[in-house]
DNA sequence: TGACCCCAGATGTCAGACCTTTTACGGTCA
DNA sequence: TGACCGTAAAAGGTCTGACATCTGGGGTCA
């Protein structure tokens, strides 16, 4: 054992040049001194101010672009803009991080349906209360197709609909951002309820009984009826 | 109007070409074709297989880089290598994400307050009936160390620390994962309660509280007694 | 045997040139 | 006057080639 110990966690103590212009131009936006739509000095200009080359400057950019943070435009009136953070791209990198956690790091189908269930039964409550007619209205198409679409995937995408709508419903952005990638995850990896007797019928008996306690806004039926709903999909797909 | 019509949001057709290889190299890692740990092709094998300078190469490693798909390392034995993504990471992103949201797009405190209140009293439930001896053990110390702190911030944080442990003792990592990046968000950017008369003997109260419920492994009494906590905080800090 | 040095291979950085996209400007012509 | 068009300018996108720096391993030598 020589003089310097080893970490258990090594660190690098310099960190690369493209990584400490990132840092600061990612605290700049972070702490509100640059807000969404400002427009980023020219790289040209970030050369100068930070005393790096050009490349540098790129690869920093190039990271807070693909973290959603700003957004290039090229052209005379291009350069580089700060993002306005959306439900939308929160979403999409859930739906790749759950995907890729998913089988690992002890995160498993039967963490995924619980936590469906946690969201989405008090979701199904605010949503008879607060749904918009046009909410209604999706329920209603959505119903309409899932019943009257063929093939197995197809029915899938028009079950995830439902549920999404009946989230949406609830009006909270939190809510539909963090059940929409556990659809789509649960969806593409896991559920395959091919062998099950009569499932595609119970599951449109239920929908159309949710969608009715929504539209009543009756608050306890729609939420007692998907936490129905849930708890026996939970029972098909954890075998 | 000319012939050509604008669209209301233009795409560029022709992606520039450090998108187009991130792109086909996050696609090996969603398909599992690159599995965690594996090491991709050097960034001179790589010039040579897109057929882009190293330059390109580099902005586009770089851009899956800050997304935690893979990460790099110096020296011989160096290299770019894929990530395992974890808990902590997408923790990270959820809460820059949500502090940069918070405000705008519709999202407040009420929405933040609300996801909580409908995240953490289920995983009350859950704690009770799923707490291990180290999770006893760290509510214990964080109880200990919530009355001993003085100082407004010092005292925050270990509520915080508190309510995490909480829902770590649920033993599902989504649960976590969802409600950390709240805690903080709401930390960071709301919680001010300086004048409310009692406000920190009615806390440490309802924490002892729900930790004999959570050690007595009491689900019911446990996520009651979080209901009414939360639904106390939400008055206190909604107005 | 252990301390040291040096080499190889990978990422990190730089400089400079040129390409492509996009808008603004101004001139031409009906 | 107004529609059209061409060109300049500014910004990001790409390429090339060189050098710097880090890191592990293997060889050398006391």
């Amino acid at each position: 054992m020589t003089g310097t110990e080893r970490p258990a966690l090594p660190v690098s103590r310099v960190l690369p040049a493209y990584q400490q212009v990132a840092d600061q131009l990612r605290s700049l936006i972070l702490s509100g001194e640059l807000r969404a739509g400002d427009r980023l000095p020219s790289e040209t200009e970030l050369v100068t101010q930070f005393g790096v080359s050009r490349s540098t400057v790129r690869e920093a950019l190039r990271a807070l672009t693909s973290r959603d943070l700003v957004h290039t435009r090229r052209g005379v009136t291009g350069g580089t803009f700060v993002s306005a953070v959306d439900a939308r791209q929160v979403s999409a990198y859930l739906e790749t991080s759950l995907g890729l956690m998913s089988g690992r790091d002890g995160l498993g189908v039967h963490d995924m349906l619980e936590a469906r269930e946690i969201l989405e039964v008090p979701s199904a409550r605010l949503a008879a209360e607060r749904r918009s007619e046009a909410h209604l209205e999706g329920l209603r198409q959505a119903l309409r197709r899932e019943v009257a679409t063929e093939g197995r995937q197809g029915r899938f995408v028009e079950h995830r609909t439902f549920h999404q709508i009946v989230v949406d419903a609830a009006q909270n952005p939190l809510l539909s951002m963090m059940t929409e990638p556990l659809f789509r995850v649960l969806e593409a990896q896991f559920l395959r309820p091919e062998g099950i007797e009569g499932y595609y019928a119970r599951v449109d008996e239920e929908h159309t009984a949710i969608f009715a306690a929504v539209e009543q806004g009756d608050a306890d039926a729609a939420a007692s009826l998907m936490a129905t709903h849930l708890r026996w999909l939970r029972e098909v797909y954890e075998v």
